[in-house]
DNA sequence: TTGGAATGTCAACAACACTGACATATGCTG
DNA sequence: CAGCATATGTCAGTGTTGTTGACATTCCAA
């Protein structure tokens, strides 16, 4: 199972393919890509008072105008505690509007300022002009194939909040 | 810029392809996908006084027996003092054997013991059987786009660094 | 022999995640 | 209205992983 040979039986069309090898390949690929995607976004912000977790939560607030916190809960997969001390210094730097909920109270909907919107901009700039070369190297039927496993590998709660984000998205 | 058109001047070819809505999914992609990329080892981890930094480092021990600490290090791009907690952690456990270089006796030798061996094996395969649906679902076609888009994506260093270990595994 | 490289270690700190407990306000249901 | 559930916020404690900075040891090479 370690030795190069396919960890599991296939039908021949994928013998040479889905070795442990190839998977490993994947693996290593993965990992060292997720590196180069987020080190645009960390150097800006290391020079300032946030981290990837402020990143992230401004980025779903833009994506999604008016969600509650309970619904980016979800979407990042951390504990209320966690994001509630990222959320708490956004909304205290005025990066970040919370409103009451007019239908629920109890819910906060949430909204990115002026400041928000520029550093959303000055993030997913960067993230994006990584992404755009990627994509232009690699060419459209890659693309598509990259979005095709990708969407195969997450688990199926992110899966659907992914089609949902990405439904919403025009 | 951030009203869904490109967002950079573009061939016709290009027009419908990379605009920014285009890129947002591919960023949001990537971030589902890496939570399920990492979600089935971390389980495995959570268990033991391990993390994932533990994982990385058993994973390209196991995968180049007998690198030097400063090669680790630079494949996995933290610093010295972070490794040397992980990696103390693991020779202690009787996980990682350390051996004094022969030509170089400053440099020291990784390598895994029986039972690092083990950990790895288990970690490696929670972490293929998701991988290997991915590309079963997604078909070899695909597999062969995410991999260019992923290399494309890569830091230059990492790029090198990837493109060894790949030709090293036969 | 001296300088520098490779390694290891100590201390302090920060970001980000977790659990558990508790408070508050609100909504819903009987 | 009473009681329970929900949504949010907060406090305290803890763990993993990363960082800087400083310093010691060992060893190679000029």
């Amino acid at each position: 199972m370690a030795d190069g040979r396919a960890s599991s039986a296939q039908s021949g069309e994928n013998l040479l393919f889905l070795t442990d090898e190839q998977l490993r390949q994947g693996i290593e690929a993965m990992f060292f890509a997720y590196r180069g995607f987020t080190a645009d976004p960390d150097r800006i912000l290391s020079d300032m008072a946030y981290g990837r977790a402020h990143h992230r939560a401004v980025h779903f607030i833009n994506r999604a105008p008016g969600t509650t916190v309970n619904n980016l809960l979800n979407i990042l997969g951390v504990t209320k505690q966690s994001l509630n001390r990222v959320l708490r210094t956004l909304i205290e730097d005025g990066l970040v509007e919370s409103k009451v909920g007019k239908a629920d109270k109890r819910e906060r909907h949430l909204f990115l300022t002026e400041e928000g919107h520029a550093l959303e901009q000055k993030l997913s700039d960067a993230q994006r002009v990584r992404m755009r070369m990627a994509y232009r190297e690699a060419g459209p039927d890659a693309v598509a194939g990259f979005r095709r496993v990708l969407e195969a590998m997450m688990d199926r709660e992110m899966r659907n909040a992914y089609g949902r984000l990405k439904d919403s998205g025009t």
